[in-house]
DNA sequence: GCAAGGTC
């Protein structure tokens, strides 16, 4: 760069906020003019420069992000013009859109002007491609231009002047990795797009689609994976089968406070082993204080604040959406409140004048003289704030860049966003909250329990972060060594319960973890299921699945392909670091890529049955025979027992199969499944007179000869209502025509899911598989042990004895088992999972016929006894008197009742939480 | 009528 005359310089950034702030910094604002472009956005500053000692005249303007767009040729534009495989090769343009040729004209007039190029697009991996679509217009305009690129990583003023003094070349790879990525995305998208719409939209009745001719069912690398993302969960949440788990709770009760220790085994699946344990525990109450721990603990505040985080934080204080969230923050910005929200760093840089800002807030009402206290050096508040270890090399933190008590034009969401911006940065640069906590730990008869207590001692950050706090409470002062009986020492039942449906922020945290979406797309791609109808979110903000979402990941699933997984966008994701940084070609990647894309389109088409049959589970066809009213009506077999919303239909299943459904399926998963042996099925005029809640209407059904016995008929006018013997025993015979589970994945199916199904057979009883009877399920069947064997885990250190007891209370038949636990080893037990009565053989004064009344309820009023009674020591047996106490499970050998023991979920001490009425499973 | 990525 030799110097000489004035060079001019046509300068270009990414957006018009860059080009003004740029363009400030390297004139001083001193000498700057500003002009209009074509562009009423993007206006042209002008100033004079000196760069390496050649004087320079510099135009500095800006794009609006991408220049250009990748579109097929016209040929292939319309969706009936080609084969949608043929998108893998069909080719493609760049050009620059309508509203953008505004733009193109500006550059194209000031390029002729000028003698050199310098670009300042964002320094990732788009700013280059766009830096190369810059450089593409003005070239076409000025084939003489000296092109340069300027690399800079934060709009301050000494990192902008390094830059423009150190200009280098623009990155090829750079732009060519996301040349391959846009071709890519067109390509897979177009092609599955096109197929999928096409194949589905007039084969069934999608009825929430307002305009069909409107319907598109969109595949996209970005969306289905967050679709498969709240799919999944939801599966996960219908597969889950409640487990109960047993606990031991000790409290104990001091003047100065209560002290809830937790059993440090946490919970156990095992019944009879907690019991027995339990039953240790009774027997020597007496706790032991082994250790108490004093420690100093700090709570942080959060990393500087990048877009994810500004969207998963209104989410979840204001239940912002995260779109909503983006197009307030985008008005705060554009209004200079503050600063630029599409930002993936979350670390200041060390040049940053954070006083600054906060001196800036120092007169707000609310938090005005906390950001006092920040700049009082005497109240050693202030912390440089830490660094969340992310930087996109082009913007700052999310952090305000304006004072404001509230503007007249704000909504409520802008005052919100505004807050959190204020709030969020003071506390990033304020001092961690200081608490003091304490652990104890005691052991009962060699069990260990502990618990915790927390004190605050300084809030620090917390006094302006209004949004996060630290819970804990004050416990009483123990040493170690210190003795003392439990004021309640109780067995609690509980029951695992399946994960939440995935929130807003539970979604954005899987998509950035996957790596699908950009900080500034992924608010894009959430509110692309919604307008696909592929999603919904409720008031909570939690997402499920509709009916068309689940039947098309379903659908791929079946086939085997994991198109709703993020792996492809991962992949993709490698590829275009390899061609960035030059290990990989771009035509290689585009070559390989779409070449598996390809394949994978090809055999999807093959398989489209796959799709077809995932559709049918939740859609009418469109074309079967007769109109869809018609059909409805005669399909109508009984209103539902379970949901009393919706009405339960004969359907046939793309297998074959027949089933009664209910209409309100997901949400109502009632369903009676019909013998496989049926080839047809017609709902009939005929109502049941004995079943009920009614109408239910007869169904006229016709077996296959050679698939039920000889002795049956093969036309039989039956009823799904419970009552047709019939129709019971030709369901054992056949068997069902319930889904087959697949292989894998938790799709409430596999053998998960069958189970489930079989809870769901609400409307008819089969017969026993115990007894072979009718009359009763194999669930309640009068042979077995315990109702509820299938639902609890046997237990593995129990083993099932030959004979039983019944009790006096519910009746249940209790099997004598034998221990096998360290103390025990051996003694045989009685054990009733119905009401937890529990048991010594030994005890039962050696009289263990089947048919002895055992009284259950014993423990009962033992329990309601005497709350002081187990501090007082062991003493005389105490509780019912008559019946034999000692043989009650609370009620030991020594005769001494446990106090304090009862529901937990409801609190009455007549019984424990497992059979508590309101217990919600 | 299709993707995802910029940006206003």
């Amino acid at each position: 760069m030799a110097a000489g005359r004035t060079v001019r310089v046509l300068n270009v950034a990414e957006k018009p906020s860059v080009a003004k702030a740029v363009a400030g910094i390297l004139s001083r604002n001193q000498g700057l003019r500003v002009r209009n472009g074509r562009s009423r956005f993007n206006r042209i500053f002008e100033f004079d420069y000196s760069i390496r000692g050649q004087h320079c005249h510099m135009l500095f303007t800006s794009v609006t992000g991408h220049l250009m767009e990748l579109e097929f040729e016209e040929r292939y534009r319309k969706w009936h013009s080609c084969d949608p495989a043929d998108l893998y090769h069909a080719p493609v343009r760049k050009f620059v859109p309508q509203d953008k040729l505004d733009i193109k004209r500006t550059l194209e007039e000031e390029a002729r002007k000028c003698q050199w190029l310098v670009l300042w697009l964002d320094c990732d991996r788009e700013g280059e491609n766009i830096a190369f679509e810059v450089v593409e217009i003005c070239s076409a305009a000025n084939n003489h231009l000296n092109i340069w690129r300027a690399r800079f990583s934060a709009l301050i003023d000494r990192e902008i002047h390094e830059s423009v003094q150190n200009l280098v070349r623009p990155n090829q790879l750079f732009a060519d990795a996301v040349d391959a990525r846009q071709e890519i995305d067109l390509r897979i998208g177009a092609s599955f797009t096109r197929f999928q719409t096409m194949l589905l939209k007039d084969a069934f009745v999608i009825d929430f689609a307002t305009d069909d001719r409107n319907l598109v069912l969109s595949y996209g690398p970005c969306q289905f994976p967050t679709l498969g993302f709240v799919v999944e969960r939801y599966w996960e949440i219908q597969a889950h089968e409640p487990e109960e788990f047993w606990t031991i709770n000790c409290s104990h009760t001091l003047d100065e406070g209560i002290a809830t220790f937790n059993w440090m085994r946490g919970h156990i699946f095992d019944y009879t082993y907690a019991v027995i344990i339990y039953e240790m525990c009774t027997l020597e109450p007496t706790a032991t204080v082994t250790k108490v721990k004093n420690q100093e603990k700090l709570k942080y505040p959060p990393h500087p604040l990048n877009t994810i985080e500004l969207e998963k934080r209104a989410s979840r204080y204001f239940r912002m959406s995260s779109e909503h969230t983006m197009k307030v923050a985008e008005e705060l910005y554009q209004s200079g409140f503050i600063s630029y929200p599409r930002t993936e760093t979350d670390c200041f840089s060390a040049r940053t004048d954070l006083h600054a800002m906060v001196q800036e807030q120092q007169g707000h009402p609310l938090w005005g003289s906390y950001a006092q206290r920040l700049l009082d050096p005497e109240a050693r508040l202030w912390r440089s704030p830490s660094n969340g270890g992310h930087d996109d090399k082009a913007h700052p933190p999310i952090h305000p860049t304006k004072y404001s008590a509230g503007e007249s034009g704000w909504s409520q969401d802008h005052h919100r966003l505004y807050e959190l911006v204020v709030r969020h940065f003071l506390a990033c640069v304020s001092q961690p909250a200081i608490g003091a906590e304490t652990i104890v730990e005691i052991d009962i008869a060699g069990e260990q329990f502990s618990v915790s207590g927390r004190v605050i001692l300084q809030k620090n950050y917390l006094d302006v972060y209004r949004f996060e706090s630290w819970g804990g409470s004050m416990i009483p002062t123990y040493s170690v060594g210190q003795q003392f009986i439990p004021t309640a020492l109780t067995l609690d039942s509980g029951v695992t319960r399946p994960p939440p449906l995935l929130s807003e922020a539970d979604l954005l945290n899987c998509m950035d973890k996957a790596g699908i979406g950009t900080d500034a797309t992924m608010h894009d791609h959430i509110k692309k299921l919604l307008d696909r109808c592929y999603a919904t979110k409720d008031s909570n903000t939690r997402f499920s699945p509709t009916n068309l979402g689940e039947a098309l990941v379903m659908g791929y699933d079946d086939m085997g392909y994991e198109l709703w997984k993020p792996y492809l966008r991962s992949m993709m994701e490698c590829d275009m670091k390899a061609v960035s940084i030059g290990t990989k070609r771009k035509a290689e990647v585009l070559e390989t890529c779409l070449q598996q894309m390809k394949a994978c389109f090809l055999d999807a088409r093959l398989n489209k049955v796959k799709l077809l049959e995932a559709m049918a589970i939740f859609f009418e066809r469109c074309n079967r025979p007769g109109t869809n009213e018609q059909q409805g009506a005669v399909d109508i077999v009984r209103p539902c027992s379970a949901c009393q919303e919706s009405n339960m239909v004969l359907k046939r299943k793309p297998d074959g199969n027949f089933m009664v459904g209910c209409l309100g399926f997901p949400q109502c998963r009632n369903v009676v499944w019909l013998p496989g042996s049926i080839s047809t099925a017609t709902v009939t005029n005929h109502i049941c007179d004995s079943c009920s809640p009614g109408p239910v209407f007869k169904i006229q059904f016709k077996f296959r000869r050679l698939e039920i016995p000889s002795d049956y008929d093969v036309d039989h006018l039956g009823c799904i209502g419970g009552c047709d013997e019939t129709l019971k025993q030709l369901t054992e015979i056949c068997g069902t025509g319930s889904r087959n589970p697949p292989s894998t994945s938790a799709r409430g199916r596999g053998t998960t899911a069958s189970s489930t199904n079989a809870q769901r057979v609400s409307t008819m009883q089969g017969v026993c598989e115990h007894c072979r009877q009718t009359g009763h399920s194999s669930n309640d069947c009068p042979t077995q042990v315990s109702r509820r064997q299938s639902v609890r885990p046997r237990g593995r250190n129990s083993q099932r004895g030959g004979s039983s007891v019944s009790c006096n209370s519910c009746g249940t038949l209790c099997a004598l088992r034998t221990a096998n636990t360290a103390n025990n080893r051996g003694r045989k037990f009685y054990s009733c999972q119905e009401c937890n009565f529990f048991v010594w053989e030994d005890s039962v004064n050696g009289n263990n016929t089947q048919g002895q009344s055992v009284p259950h309820a014993s423990y009962r009023r033992a329990a309601n006894s005497g709350s002081n009674s187990s501090r007082r020591g062991r003493r005389g047996r105490g509780g019912r008197s008559g019946a034999s106490t000692t043989n009650t499970r609370f009620v030991s050998a020594t005769g001494e009742p446990v106090s304090g023991m009862s529901c937990y979920i409801c609190g009455d001490p007549s019984h424990f939480a497992n059979v508590c009425p309101d217990r919600d499973i």
